[in-house]
RNA sequence: UGGGCGGUAGACUAAUGGUAGGUCAAGUGCCUUUGGAGCACUUCGUCCAGGUUCGAAUCCUGGCCGCCCAGCCA
């Protein structure tokens, strides 16, 4: 057999892949669980249970690469499944984005379910709890049911309605549903223990009455299960084999469990796996929704939020994303991931898809004394040099370009490589220039810088082997192109937005230059065909993404990140 | 304070009683028509105290520290 066999290949790389891979301990579950056949040959079942509350954000992209990744990983399938019990909260909006989130990320799910197609089967189940004695209706007040549930350390109380007979509940539970009875006033719990040290045992509220619209079983209902009464027994009827859930839910474990026994329904598994947090950056849902509602971003999609969609339109790459969930893992210890990593997984894919191009942010006049009036050339560039095979384009040239502002200093600090009055740099994949003297307005800004150039010097070498310090990017004058520039950073400036001062609100951690928008960029003219969603690599400067709001003849630009920068390291050190 | 879950370099994560390894960050050098990218190298770690063992990050005991739980939210 041919060792070089494009099949041969793909399993080499397959297995260099999964060597070089951390494992963790969900994935050394589900290899357990193959081998002793805990759910005999029927196949790995996951699903990704969203509530549609709010938009998907990072963490969730975590969970959604676990759920569908692992899954995929051990040749199995996963459902998108909305945890939709509490009409109050859910709208059809998120269900929306949370399916072209989850395809946008790159997965497909095997079925889309909902906690509220099981509606029916819930309520027949809990008929049957009751039927066993294992359920009953309490009249208690919410209050009232808060004061019987005792404290962390002291024990709870029975409730007085907790032994009614079964007839009577029944009788209650049917009224229930009906819709004979107030919101509120009447709650189905499942009988446990009161005395549990688990609060989650003790006596659980299983259905409670809410007279509202659902957005999708409309006014059907006017009870609604609770979340631990709906999640495992949905599991259980997809076959869930592996339910992944955040750490938080760890407590809710045995009553997961005690439902699916007395039922005796199939044995879904929860898995608990730590939240993602990340520095700089918030993750809890009501917080982005208040950033929402409060105006301090604009909308979910604001490229300065972690929602799916707002990095998206930040210019982050589902790629990236996915390798960057890869690479963080799994485990069961809290802690806060640095930004830089996912920043790190985001440049990584980006410089190497990316085409790049010319665009000066903050424009600095330069005319070329020496070069003709009126003349112009076009010099070649290549589209990508990490990818040869993203071929060449062609660039205009003329005697009045315009540069970085920072691509110039009068009066040069120590180690500053580029241009400053009588020292030669190269223009990229152009010419060499030198900077020969400056113009300047009346408060003494430089406002020109005039230089000659080497002709000799076209495509960016000196046929006698003059060496330069450094390339810096430009645009042609005559031939540039106008663009509004969103230069976005960090939201918060705290490493950690949640930990706050007594009395201190988190929106006191925002960034005040979170965003800073620039009206003068100057832009080569290959890029006024850049569409919406479009990536680039703008030279020396970052990433940068054409924006939703970007048209033909009006574009706008997102910095996604900008390039690491070296210089910006020694010039603060220098300061510091 | 009752219960649950955790503690491996600055951050994340492996090592499943047998060489503490990887990624990010940081630093040094090389290279460079992006001060980008790349390459090489370096710094830095098993919460503490006992115990079991030829051998402990791993098992046991006791501490310490962190996170979660008292919604008719999920």
């Amino acid at each position: 057999m041919n060792s070089s066999s494009p099949e041969n290949k793909e399993a080499a790389k397959v297995q260099a892949e999964s060597a070089t891979r951390p494992s963790n301990f969900i994935r050394e579950m589900f290899i357990e669980d193959l081998k002793t056949k805990k759910y005999g040959d029927a196949v790995v079942q996951t699903r990704f249970p969203p509530e549609p509350n709010g938009y998907l954000h990072i963490g969730h992209a975590k969970a959604i690469c676990l759920d569908f990744g692992l899954a995929d990983e051990f040749g199995g399938k996963t459902n998108l499944r909305f945890d939709d019990t509490n009409p109050e909260k859910e709208e059809q909006e998120y269900v929306d984005s949370i399916q072209t989130d989850v395809r946008w990320l790159g997965f497909e799910w095997e079925r889309l379910c909902y906690a509220s197609d099981y509606f029916d089967q819930l309520f027949e189940w809990a008929v049957q709890l009751v039927k066993a004695g294992k359920a009953y209706v309490d009249d208690l007040t919410a209050d009232e049911i808060r004061q019987h549930r005792g404290t962390l350390t002291e024990p709870g109380k029975n409730s007085p309605y907790r032994e009614r007979s079964v007839e009577e509940n029944l009788d209650l539970f049917e009224r229930m549903r009906k819709g004979e009875f107030p919101d509120g006033t009447r709650v189905l719990r499942a009988k446990i223990d009161m005395a549990s040290p688990n609060l989650n045992m003790r006596d659980p509220v299983m259905y409670r009455i809410l007279h509202a619209e659902h957005h999708r079983t409309g006014d059907k209902w006017c009870i609604y299960p609770m979340y631990d009464y709906a999640h495992g027994q949905s599991d259980s009827l997809e076959k869930v084999t592996h339910s992944m859930c955040t750490l938080e839910f760890t407590d809710h474990q045995p009553l997961y469990k005690w439902y699916i026994e007395q039922l005796g329904i199939f044995p879904s598994q929860q898995i608990e796996f730590d939240r993602l947090n990340l520095t700089y950056t918030l993750l809890s849902k009501r917080k982005l929704l208040q950033l929402v509602q409060e105006k301090r971003v604009n909308g979910w999609d604001d490229p300065r939020m972690p929602t799916i969609c707002g990095i998206r339109r930040r210019g982050f790459t589902a790629e990236a994303i996915r390798n960057f969930c890869g690479a963080i893992g799994a485990s069961r210890t809290n802690g806060s991931t640095d930004i830089e990593m996912l920043e790190h997984f985001q440049r990584e894919d980006l410089n190497k898809r990316v085409p790049r191009a010319m665009a000066v942010l903050r424009p600095l006049k330069v005319v070329i004394e020496n070069y003709p009036e009126g003349q112009e050339e076009f010099v070649e560039v290549a589209n990508n040099p990490e990818d040869a095979g993203a071929g060449v384009r062609q660039v205009p040239f003329s005697r009045e370009i315009y540069i970085e502002q920072d691509d110039f200093r009068e009066v040069p600090p120590p180690k500053y490589y580029r241009l400053s009055p009588g020292k030669e740099v190269r223009l990229r994949n152009a010419y060499f220039i030198t900077a020969k003297n400056v113009v300047k307005d009346a408060a003494g800004n430089v406002v020109e810088v005039h230089c000659t150039y080497d002709p000799a010097s076209r495509g960016g070498n000196s046929p006698d082997g003059r060496k330069v310090k450094s390339t810096i990017h430009w645009v042609s004058a005559k031939h540039a192109i106008e663009a509004e520039i969103r230069i976005y950073d960090k939201l918060f400036t705290k490493a950690d937005p949640s930990q706050l001062e007594e009395g201190e609100d988190f929106m006191s951690g925002l960034n005040p230059n979170s965003l800073e928008t620039l009206m003068d960029a100057k832009l080569e003219p290959s890029l006024a065909s850049a569409k919406a969603e479009d990536h680039y690599q703008f030279e020396r400067v970052g990433y940068f993404c054409a924006d939703l709001d970007s048209k033909p003849g009006k574009l706008v630009f997102n910095r996604t990140l900008p390039l690491k920068d070296t210089w910006a390291k020694i010039e603060k050190k220098a300061g510091a």
